[in-house]
RNA sequence: GCGGGCGUGGCGGAAUGGUAGACGCCGGGGACUUAAAAUCCCCUGAGCUUUGCUCGUGCGGGUUCGAGUCCCGCCGCCCGUACCA
């Protein structure tokens, strides 16, 4: 090693070629060796690897070959995500087909990752798209409806008269397509669903176990399945009909003035003929439907010619239509209890509707007025007959069981959690694996004709599902009778694709979709690493096919994902300026721009632009940097170590010119350093070796609750105090020792410096021993305080008594002048910490 | 509205109730060099009457010998979201 600089252009691709070449990443399912199984959520191939996979999978990256530098077999899969429209829009806007656009991007993806020196299985990799995945995924779906877990029903979708396609409900934008831009239609048609709400209750307990979940994404999983719990009974109504209302606060039963029912409640609909309800319908319909709109939108009701009867006090309540409530949940109608809720109490104001009081904090205050707000707290039960007295929950309780036992009423669990559908009207995706046949009905495709494949001769000229117009695909035999029969034309919401791949990660025999035994073996997934974008959907479908899969008898694993981690974004400036004729910005790119410690300029003429913002990089934005280049100029370490950088993990990282150009330095500080290690230097220094031991057991740990920023900063500290030291045995050895800790981050130049110090790759190494004597200082400071204001410090013994500090403390002649002279009331001592004397 | 998170130097950020600002970036000064790059050294929260002292972790209170950290009440920003009965 008599170079002076470390050439990434160089070693990066030598190393690379070395661990491909050994096997090194290659997963062991038979190894004795215990088992971590480390993934990051798998990419979409877009065509371009972008800063924020490299932030991600450098995560992933560091937790795989510490990992295994601590002794595990490491399974740390990758492939792709590859069913989707962006490859259909591909193939409408530039006419290629979207299996080769996808093959393309792919490759280039897969040769980015490789640049990167990520430690990965390669041999396991697989696409979303291969037919022998979805093929294991059809016969898995088929196994699901076996088990009356699929089913098929008619909904209503939103329906692109344009694209002739359905869209998902993120897909309507002000109630057009967002593609299209056409007016869309409320279209019934025949769709799959998964059963997910079976799982519901056992999806939300679940939570409660996933202690190394965020806290966030828990909650958000708890509010998206939305369990509440209540009464659903029936008011008899003036018309002789029965209106049926749910609600979860029946111990506010008497303070009830008013029912209120939604614009497309059959009672409504029952009532159109006449043209003011039919009016005011309509305008229900046209509300804004953002939260933000909702938040101020005024309460509005039509009051119909029906009464409702009270079930206890007999009353007879106006029914109304309003605004407000919705159809979707529950039954579609409520009791109004303007007292105890924040809606009811606004639209009884409008409306001049009684506001009675039932629940008090005092039975004393049974009579307070309500000041200008419903009070929905705690308290005790007043005004109420039976239940007066009573706290909130006893009544609740009360009420369910004199409605059950009096058969007008019956305590109900509600879910906002519904039924997942599944069918998508797209020809890239897994394709649907049934027959329907006029004879039989609909028919599974059997599991020795699987998979289904999609054909290839397809066009886009015209929009629509280019399988339901293909001249021969969808006509087969019935397998059951034999006669002509269609062929399901639907295919799988991608997010099915996405539900089970770390279990074909985990184990991918030919014939199944996997073993259960190798399954086992490595699930669940020790840290799962990904975008908080996936909170909700992705991670609750993974959790429940997760266990729909062992609920069938697949796979003995329920929770797929022992911890999450969601990472931050990686952001970056931006540069722009106001175009004078259109009055609005114009931004540039970090390449176009010169940027200095006060301000930036245009390269092209030499003048300002304004500064904007870091914000995540974004094409409109130009604020884009592509790792491509970075990694070409910088070498793929001083990417790494950028990511693992200054920010911690979960907060968005800010990209600068200045810190990766440091990140560089910093590689060549550390390669100077290493290549004038001198292993025959003799002596010991203790005070080193104890700052490299407690160096190697804080990297550990801090590695271990993936604090990647402060782990860097550990060893930055021990580079400097390696530098300052003269040369004996003990630099030496921390010299090897910043060997090991730089190799899960660094892996190149920890490679190129370790073949020439150490046998074999350091990837196979051992992580360091840490000598428990050596982490503890023989010497500690102790701050001398007074009044708890700091006036010196000494260094004492470790373990010295509190005696002889205070002893010390007093001999502080920065302390005898604060003191001047006082009486010392107090003294406290804490040991290898401090003293502090109180007058 | 509700839920969650955050608020510390010029910037990213450290800190089991115990010396606030580790580490990095930026900036300043110096060394080496004919010069530059690279490298190395020093300084870098504010202020003051500078052996030291005062102030300082969004604001106002409180608990404590001692608070960035704990408690109460505010303010601001970010993210999520469902008028869910």
């Amino acid at each position: 090693m008599t170079e002076t600089r470390f050439d990434p252009s160089v070693a990066d691709g030598r190393w690379q070629r070395a661990w491909e070449q050994a096997g090194t990443f290659t997963a062991d399912s038979d190894s004795p060796k215990p088992k971590s199984y480390i993934l990051e959520m798998f990419p979409y191939p877009s065509g371009r690897i972008h800063m924020g996979h490299v932030r991600n999978y450098t995560m992933g990256d560091v937790l795989a070959r510490y990992q295994k530098m601590r002794g595990f077999e490491v399974l740390h899969p990758m492939g792709w995500d590859a069913f989707g429209m962006p490859a259909e829009n591909a193939a409408m806007e530039k006419g290629v087909h979207p299996g080769g656009w996808t093959r393309q991007n792919i490759a280039q993806m897969k040769a980015q990752l490789q640049r990167i020196g990520f430690a990965l299985d390669w041999t396991r990799e697989f696409a979303t798209c291969d037919p022998e995945y979805y093929g294991h995924e059809q016969a898995l779906f088929a196994d699901l409806y076996e088990a009356g877990l699929v089913y098929r029903k008619e909904s209503t979708v939103n329906w692109d008269p344009v694209d002739m396609t359905v869209l998902a409900n993120e897909q309507v934008i002000d109630g057009k397509g967002w593609r299209s831009g056409a007016e869309v239609e409320k279209r019934k048609l025949n769709q799959w669903f998964l059963k997910i709400t079976d799982f519901a209750d056992d999806l939300l307990e679940g939570l409660g176990k996933l202690e190394d979940w965020p806290e966030k994404v828990r909650l958000m999983q708890e509010n998206w399945i939305g369990k509440s719990q209540g009464l659903e009974f029936s008011f008899d109504m003036s018309d002789g009909g029965k209106l049926p209302v749910y609600s979860t606060r029946p111990d506010t039963i008497f303070g009830a003035s008013f029912c209120a029912i939604a614009a497309d409640h059959p009672i409504a609909q029952g009532l159109a003929g006449d043209p003011a309800v039919a009016a005011f319908i309509d305008q229900c319909k046209k509300g804004a439907t953002t939260a933000a709109a909702l938040e101020t939108a005024e309460k509005l009701g039509y009051r119909t010619p029906i009464t409702a009867r009270h079930p206890f006090t007999g009353e007879a309540l106006p029914v109304f239509i309003a605004n407000f409530v919705l159809m979707e949940y529950g039954t579609g109608a409520v009791m109004g209890v303007p007292g105890h809720d924040q809606r009811d109490f606004e639209f009884a104001t409008k409306y001049e509707l009684p506001i009675l009081r039932v629940v008090a904090s005092d039975p004393a205050k049974a009579d307070e007025p309500f000041k200008g707000e419903a009070e929905a707290g705690d308290g005790v039960i007043v005004n109420s007959d039976f239940l007066n007295g009573m706290s909130v929950e006893d009544a609740k309780q009360a009420v369910i069981t004199r409605a059950e036992s009096e058969g007008w009423g019956e305590g109900r669990t509600v879910w906002r959690l519904r039924d997942w559908g599944v069918s998508r009207q797209r020809y890239w995706g897994t394709p649907i694996p049934f027959i329907h046949c006029d004879a039989c009905g609909v028919v599974p495709v059997p599991k020795d004709q699987l998979p289904v494949t999609l054909p290839e001769d397809v066009s886009f000229d015209i929009p629509g599902n280019p399988l339901e117009r293909h001249p021969t695909w969808k006509h087969v035999d019935c397998p059951k009778c034999g006669k002509p029969a269609r062929r399901e034309t639907d295919t799988l919401d991608t997010f099915v694709d996405s539900s089970w791949y770390f279990l074909r990660f985990a184990s991918q025999p030919a014939d199944r979709p996997f073993d259960p035994e190798e399954v086992a073996k490595w699930m669940p997934v020790q840290h799962y690493i990904g975008g908080i974008e996936h909170a909700i959907l992705h991670l609750l479908y993974a959790r429940f096919w997760t266990r729909a899969l062992a609920h069938i008898g697949k796979i003995t694993v329920q929770e797929p994902f022992a911890a999450l981690f969601t990472q931050g974004m990686v952001t970056h400036e931006t540069y722009s300026r106001i175009d004078a004729t259109r009055g609005v910005p114009v931004f540039f790119g970090p390449e176009d721009v010169n940027r200095t410690s006060d301000g930036a300029t245009l390269i092209a003429d030499g003048q300002p632009v304004e500064v904007g913002r870091v914000i995540k990089m974004s094409k409109s934005k130009k604020n884009v940097v592509d790792p491509d280049a970075i990694i070409a100029r910088h070498g793929a370490d001083a990417v790494r170590w950028f990511m693992l950088s200054d920010s911690p993990p979960e907060r968005d990282l800010p990209w600068s010119d200045a810190g990766i150009e440091g990140c560089a330095r910093f590689v060549q500080r550390l390669w100077r350093l290493f290549a004038a290690c001198d292993a025959a230097a003799e002596g010991e220094d203790k005070s080193l070796d104890r700052k490299t031991h407690q160096t190697i057991a804080a990297v550990a740990s801090d590695i271990e609750a993936l604090g990647f920023n402060k782990a860097v900063a550990r060893i930055y500290e021990l580079t400097g105090a390696v530098e300052k030291a003269a040369p004996s045995a003990s630099r030496s050895a921390a010299i090897r020792a910043l060997v090991h800790l730089a190799a899960p981050m660094m892996p190149h130049l920890a490679e190129e410096a370790w073949s020439a110090m150490g046998e074999g790759l350091i990837a196979d190494a051992p992580w360091p021993a840490v000598d428990p004597a050596l982490l503890v200082d023989d010497e500690v400071t102790i701050a001398i305080q007074h009044m708890g204001k700091l006036r010196d410090t000494v260094t004492a013994p470790k373990g010295a008594s509190k005696e002889d500090l205070e002893a010390l403390a007093m001999a502080s002649a920065n302390l005898q002048r604060s003191l001047d002279g006082a009486a010392v009331r107090k003294v406290i001592v804490v040991p290898d910490r401090l003293v502090n004397i109180v007058t």
